[in-house]
DNA sequence: ATTTTATTTCCATTTATATGGAATTGTCAA
DNA sequence: TTGACAATTCCATATAAATGGAAATAAAAT
C-alpha cells in the first residue's frame, strides 16, 4: 500500500466515533452488523453515522450490503490487515531489524 | 490505550506528510534526526513542518530534544507500540480469535 | 395504495486542520 | 555584540471535517 492511501484509511480509525464503528464491526466478525444495531449500541443520529460510514466506505474499510431494508455493514479485514502490515514493514530500519517488539507478544494474549 | 487516544494518535499518522516524518523517523532510529534534517528530506517550508512536528508531539508520537541550536525528532517507539497493540486487540473477536493473519507473516520478511 | 421501517442525502452551521510568509527565540562563532 | 543558523511561534487565509435536523429514497408490511 503507497503511503497516500495508509494515510487516508488511517485518517479515517483517527476519529472516536469511527474508531468505535471499527471495534464494533471487528467484534461483529465476517458477517457484519446492521446500520441500525451500529446506532443503537453508539447512540448518535443517524444522519451523523451515515457520514461516517460514507467515508469509511469511500477508503474501503468497510462494505454495505442490502438485505432487504437493512443494509449490513463489513469490515474488510483484508485493507485492515494490509495497512497494519504497511504499518509494521514501515516499523523497520533500514537494515531490516523490526524496532517494535509487538511482534513478539503472542496474539492470544492480546485478545 | 483508550479508544479516545488511540484515535488522536491515529489522526496524527493519517496525513501523508505527518506519515512521512514518521516513516523517515522510523529509519533513523533511536537517536532520531534533526528537524532540519527531516525538512531537507521532505522539502517543505520550516513553518509547516514546525505544526505537524508540534501536532506530533502533543500525542506523544514524538519527543524533541536540544543539542546546540540543532533539535533531534525521536520517535516514541513505546507509544507507537503501544498504538499497534491497541489496534491488534480491538481486531480479535468477542471469543478471543485473531481475526488477521498479520501475526502470521514472518516479520523479517516484511522489513 | 398507504404506512412503517431503515437508511441516506441534502442543507446549513460550526469547528478544526493545513499552509506558509514574516517576525521571533535560542544558540553558537567570530 | 554582531552575524549567521536552527527552529519555532505569530498571523492570516483557505480548505476540509463534523454535526444533525429535515427531506428523500428504498423496501417491506398492512
Amino acid at each position: 500500500m503507497e503511503l497516500e492511501l495508509a494515510a487516508a484509511r488511517l485518517a479515517e480509525l483517527g476519529h472516536s466515533t469511527r474508531l468505535a464503528i471499527f471495534r464494533i464491526l471487528v467484534k461483529a466478525g465476517g458477517q457484519g452488523l446492521s446500520v441500525g444495531d451500529i446506532q443503537q449500541q453508539l447512540d448518535i443520529p443517524g444522519s451523523t453515522l451515515s457520514h461516517h460510514l460514507a467515508r469509511m466506505i469511500k477508503v474501503d474499510l468497510l462494505q454495505q450490503q442490502r438485505d432487504g431494508r437493512t443494509l449490513y455493514c463489513q469490515l474488510q479485514f483484508e485493507v485492515v490487515e494490509s495497512l497494519l502490515g504497511y504499518l509494521y514493514a514501515e516499523c523497520c530500519t533500514a537494515d531490516g531489524q523490526p524496532l517494535l517488539a509487538v511482534n513478539k507478544i503472542d496474539s492470544a494474549a492480546r485478545c
